[in-house]
Order: C-alpha cells, then structure tokens, then sequence
DNA sequence: CTGGTATGCGAGTCCTGGCTCGCGTCAGGA
DNA sequence: TCCTGACGCGAGCCAGGACTCGCATACCAG
C-alpha cells in the first residue's frame, strides 16, 4: 500500500498509479467525507470551472480541511480524474446498455434507439460534459475517452459482424466501427454542447441517414481512387 | 490604442481585446523580435508541451528578457492564441482552397481529393495539432475552431446547394453541411492523433462512402421514426 | 475503561510563474 | 550631430495555490 509514497521522485501525472489513493476509507465517517469531496469537486468544476478548481476551494466547499482531503487523495488530478470517471463510465454504461438490449434487432429504429440513448446521455450533464469537453486538458482524459470509445466500437463491430446477412463486401468491421462511432459521437456531443438551430429530431435523423448510408454504401462508391 | 491597459479591473480573458497587442512593432528590430517570440513559443509548446509553457521559458527560449516579451503580448494567453491561429489559419486556408478548386467536380473522385487535403493538412503539423487538441484547455480556441469549421461549412453547404442536381429530397444544405464538417473533421483529427492500424487509403475510402452514403441515404433511411 | 488507530484540523510552508518598472541602449529623423 | 521615442533588460515583486505536519479528536477492539 501507499506505492505513491514510497517513489523516490513524484511520479509523473501520465503514470499508472499517481492517481491512486492514498488509503482506503475504513470507517463509515471517512466514507462520508470522500463522498463530499468528490459531490464539492464536482460542485465546483460545475459553478465555476476548472481553472478555479483548487484543491483549498473544493475542501472549503465540502466543508473540511486541506489536510483531510490529502489523506484519500494524492494530489488535484486525482480528484477530477475519480469525478470525471464516475461520469464517463455513467455515459459508457448507459449507450452500451442501450446497443446490448438491441444486439438483436435490424434497421433504422435500432440505430436511431442508440442515437437517441447517447443523446439522452449527453444531454442528461450537459454541464458537465462541457467542462470535461471545453476546459479539462483532454490529455488527462485521453486514457478514459479511449475506453469508452473502444468499448461501444467492440460492441458495434460485433453487432456488425453477427448482423452483416446481404451486406455486399465484408468490410472490417473493426474498421467501420471505428468511423462509426467516432462520427457519431462528435456529432452528438457537438450538438448537446454548440446547441446549433437544429431540432432533436431532426439531429437523430441525420445520424441514422449517416449510419446506414455508410453502411449500405457500397455500390458506386467503393474504391474510388483519386 | 493600449485599450488593455485603461480598463480599471483585468477583463477577463473571454473578452474580444484581452488578447489584443499592446503595441505595434515599428522597428525592424522589434518586428524580429516578436517573429522570435512566436517562432520560440511554438518550439516551446512542440518540445514540453502547454504545462511547461510559461513566459519565462519562452523569453529564455527566444533570448530576450520577460520584459521585452510584454511589450507586445499582454498576457501569456496571448502569446498562445497568436501560435494557435496562425496554425488554424493555415489548416482553414488549406482546405478552403482544396474545396473551391473542385466546387464545379462532383462525386468520389472530388470528395476524396478534398478528404485528402484535410489529412495532408492535419499531417503537416501533427505534433502542433496534438497540443492544440490535447493539451490546451479547448475554451481558448473554441472561437477560433468554430470559425474554421463555420468556413468550411459554409462552403460545403454552397456546393450542396449547387450541384444537388438528382437529389431525391431537397434536405437543408447547412445542416447536411453541419453533420459532414464535423463528422469528417473528427475522423480525420483522430486518424492522426490516434494512429489507428487502419491504412491511410482505407481511411480515405471510409470517408468518401461515408460522406456519399450520407448525401444519397434517402431511399428507406429517411424518416425513420423510433 | 483504555490504548491504539483512524480521522480531521488548519495555519503555515514553499515554490511556481505571471507580470512590472526603472533604467540603460539603439535607431532614425531633423 | 543630437535628441526623442522605440526598444530591451532582468532582478524582483507578489498572488495564488498545491501540499504538509504536528496535534486534537472520534471510533473501536479488547
């Protein structure tokens, strides 16, 4: 235990482990007090954003003292990479739940159910999903995006590759998932974040033209080479 | 002029002339000294990246003293949206060009060649486009980066609106415009950060059936409603 | 009850780094 | 040549903020 502090330089913050804890909540007052960093942290980054997310303010918003909150956490990042992870698994869980239930199923409404489900996601911590998106160094979340990403792309390229009966060309599915799901996901989080003048609907339209067209895009538009 | 300095509190740094020069190069001399201070700010930013970007460093990179530094930059935000833009000016050149020289073509050939130039483009300087997208905090240049976008946009949405020549259903041209720009843009960017073992050429076709299946994804996909 | 440990405290340390300011130097017009 | 303003210098100011450390207090086992 306590691996962070037995390093003999500071690790840098890219490192595996430097976001580790210090110590593991024992008592059920301890629990409570981790639990009120992390909701104040959040608090924080919400009402005034990252560049005020100073480790003094978010223990005075939780009501506690500097120290406390360096007995579970090692340093800054490790609080606003715990908050940000319970909101990016949050996203993960339910666009993944969403694909899972509907594994089975063909066609626009299956992929329009999806496109819907991401949206509701996004929309649900808007707020949120912009100080992660607009204000956070994305290098921090780089790891933690790429995950989410890889987990939705495994689980569209197996629907893809169980699903393909009368698809022309067998594409690689890894592949096609790929452009899938990061067209669709910028688009998503574009539209929650820019709020530009097009309707919701209007929105899970496009995304469903853009899905199956793509998918269904193999006749005159195949290997045009240059 | 000096507009930065009557203020009578710091305005913030969203504000339109926080970042504006405080004064003019009249000399050679100094003009070289500004082109230093650029040229060794972006060497600063390629080689340790935004978080050991300070003006210190940067003075010392281009050797001169921190105080010369302020007589052209109000602030260090300065010194990094004049690298930023100078940057993204030359992606938004580049492409715009791309897109006007081939607005009369029409079909893969055309959306391909355009896909191209946006990859070469983002090629050219992949180590500058990860810090901008990876590292600093993406507020300061979402101005900068929706007025790339809205450029290109614009452009896209021009040429859909000429040449929709057999186009079954009339959809508006900007928001097909919308979804194109930003679904090819993320790929693209993400294509060069990311280094997925997906060929160039294949990322190229995937681009151009997803951009040709988009705009002909109107027999069956249309309104599909949940 | 009691000792040990977990928890909490918060004033204070210390360093980073943005930015200044008073003073020298240089360039170019008259 | 001289003189004015542009240019440059760099030690240092100062605010903010990450993080500590010695001590008080609360919990729980025995």
């Amino acid at each position: 235990m306590l691996s962070a502090m037995t390093a003999p330089g500071p690790p840098p913050y890219g490192s595996p482990d430097a976001l580790r804890p210090r110590k593991q909540p024992r008592q059920a007052r301890s629990r409570a007090t981790v639990d009120r960093i992390l909701a104040s942290g959040r608090e924080v980054l919400l009402s005034d954003g990252y560049d005020a997310f100073s480790t003094n303010r978010v223990a005075d918003a939780a009501g506690i003292s500097p120290g406390s909150l360096y007995q579970y956490f090692p340093n800054k990042h490790a609080i606003v990479a715990a908050i940000v992870d319970r909101y990016s698994d949050d996203v993960s869980d339910q666009v993944a739940a969403s694909l899972v239930d509907r594994l089975g199923e063909v066609g626009p409404a299956m992929v329009r159910a999806c496109a819907d489900a991401l949206l509701t996601a996004l929309e649900e911590n808007a707020d949120l999903l912009r100080v992660v998106f607009e204000e956070l160094p994305a290098r921090q979340n780089a790891a933690r995006r790429a995950a989410l990403e890889r987990r939705v792309q495994d689980l569209v390229a197996a629907y893809l590759a169980a699903s393909r009966a009368g698809e022309p060309s067998p594409r690689q599915p890894t592949v096609v998932a790929w452009v899938l799901v990061l067209a669709v996901e910028n688009l998503a989080v574009r539209w929650v974040l820019d709020a530009p003048p097009i309707p919701r609907d209007v929105v899970l339209d496009e995304l469903v033209r853009l899905s199956l067209g793509y998918l269904q895009a193999d006749r005159g538009a195949g290997g045009a080479s240059a």
